[in-house]
DNA sequence: ATGAAAGCGCTAACAA
DNA sequence: TTGTTAGCGCTTTCAT
């Protein structure tokens, strides 16, 4: 069994333990041949320093908690992926812990990650409420919540400007020439899903229409019940916005398979995200595309920024999206092909 | 800065150090009045055993370290989700490694793990030779591979019956009397895309039939070039068994989008993995179910087994799987609605 | 059942 | 630059 002390090292190489350590140690002071003596000596043994007992001392585990609660929504595992590599690079990794949306869930998990010492916290698809967030700053842990905000809070966020692409979504409908239109929202407990309406209705209110809205719970089921519904009225839609892509293929399913209507001539569905399915052309999706990698990057330097300096301000960072055009929505008026 | 010792909680209860840790060690003796009193004081300063301090000690990190490749093919978002629940409810934990299928990349992911104390490791989509292997093992550390396995090899793994799944859907093709027959199939490095292809054209073969066969690397790219290969030939195939659902969608996707051809009419498709996604309308895709929460269970049980007693034996678990079918495919002979 | 004492493997002053 | 000496916060003998 390969259990390997660094004083094994230091007495191989006929120096002493902590000079091991030192060259073990970036940032530390050794001369040329007492490091070429020991990592001989560490190479021979399969030496390697054990991390657990250098986070002990130093209080730095290298390792980042991500807490996420869907992960059969793509755009979850995709920003888990990202934020593993980018990590990676930096020589952290990531915890992962999965939670569901419950705050005393929420709460469980948090303290577990206190307790395994994490250098820092991302939450994804998880809201969190202003006591957890005291919590984790009482323990001293950066926490970043990543896809999500917290009204005023003492906390740093990263989200898309959820507000301004409801309303590219609903100037980019009126565009078109719809009239009748219908949102089946985010989940009305995230701000996510409340942002992203908001900035939909209240431009949507401007043209002086009021859509009807109901909650998709970001859930493929509910949105599927609620299309249904939608559909069954005296004057259905002829205009879906749908709060996350997720939501809109189970939309787009129960349009064109259940109750036999094209999109877009019947519907024009309209997602947000653009998740890779969303270009697949089983689907080809109009959606407000969230970029990912500069999210992630925004999330990452927000956690390092934090890490490095516990005093640095919290800020909420919105990134801008953009409408990406495809098939399952109409030209809008005035533009050719 | 809530940095609570164990020392602290002992002086505010009037206690020794090691009574109080005592309390905090599930099979360790206490009076009730000791119980009582140090509780008292922890709720009081907040304290929590420190894990890194606890698992520097015990040896025991309550980390389990997963590697994975791809996090785009839902199958593996969702099997990590099943893992950190099952690992979860047990006390541990997955700390997510991303690694390349490259043999240098996974070993000095492997030498991370290893540095983390991990207490086992989890390899899904990803291969390992069995020199990586011996270097776990003399770690110290149980390995079991999800969804790949090691022919003749040392180590654990779990996945679904390949071999004889891919007979299943040639014997499937065939009652469908498809004589034309092609397979994309699975990146043949990995042991699950071989025995997947193997069991199909052996199948075949004793029906006298040659499949024309092209590797697609678990590739949506790869598969559409090879879909639009395949059927620029002189006598195209009628049916086609893809390597995975992953694939299979992208085959799809080229069939109707870009070569305007009707599933199953034109060209049958046949998937396999059946992640949620091959039931959605937009696909409905005849695929070979893996039971991904019996795979799961089977790598829990494995590693905690292994974990508990590092001399139990390696063992090569296979789960069998079924094929479901739906409307990538046409019906069997001799079977009416 | 409890406290005292000895480490786990390492980093971080401190002298030399 | 180096070795010596303390610990980090905890578990674990070992007496009592």
């Amino acid at each position: 069994m390969g259990v390997v002390t660094s004083l094994q090292v230091a007495e191989l190489a006929g120096v002493s333990q902590s000079a091991v350590s030192r060259v073990f140690t970036p940032g530390a002071s050794a001369s040329a041949k007492t490091v070429e003596k020991v990592k001989r000596a560490a190479a021979e043994l399969g030496y390697r320093p054990n991390m657990m007992a250098r986070a002990m001392i130093t209080g730095k585990s290298r390792i980042i908690g991500l807490v996420v609660a869907y992960l059969d929504n793509q755009f979850y595992p995709l920003a888990l992926e990202r934020l593993s590599n980018a990590l990676q690079a930096k020589g952290y990794h990531i915890l992962v812990f999965t939670a569901s949306n419950d705050n005393d869930h929420v709460a469980r998990v948090l303290q577990e990650l206190i307790d395994y010492q994490v250098e820092g916290i991302i939450t994804a698809s998880v809201g969190m409420s202003s006591a957890l967030t005291e919590r984790c700053a009482d323990a001293g842990i950066p926490v970043v919540m990543f896809n999500r905000g917290q009204d005023g809070a003492h906390i740093s966020s990263v989200t898309s400007a959820n507000r301004e692409g409801g309303a590219k979504v609903a100037e980019f409908l009126l565009s078109c020439g719809h009239q009748n239109i219908a949102h089946i929202g985010g989940w009305q407990g995230s701000s996510t899903g409340r942002d992203r309406q908001l900035g939909f209705s209240n431009r949507l209110e401007v043209a002086g229409i009021t859509p009807r809205i109901v909650d998709g719970m970001y859930d493929r089921e509910v949105a599927r019940a609620a299309t249904l519904d939608l559909m069954d009225r005296r004057s259905p839609p002829d205009a879906i916005f749908v709060g996350n892509d997720h939501m809109a293929f189970a939309v787009m399913d129960c349009l064109r398979g259940e109750l036999g209507l094209s999109v877009p001539d019947d519907v024009a569905v309209v997602g947000y995200d653009d998740v890779p399915m969303a270009s697949w052309a089983a689907y080809s999706l109009t959606t407000m595309r969230q970029p990912l990698n500069r999210m992630v990057d925004a999330t990452v330097d927000r956690l390092m920024t934090k890490i490095e300096d516990k005093s640095a301000p919290d800020r909420a960072i919105e990134i801008e999206s953009a409408l990406i055009q495809r098939q399952s929505s109409r030209q809008p008026k005035g533009h050719d092909q």
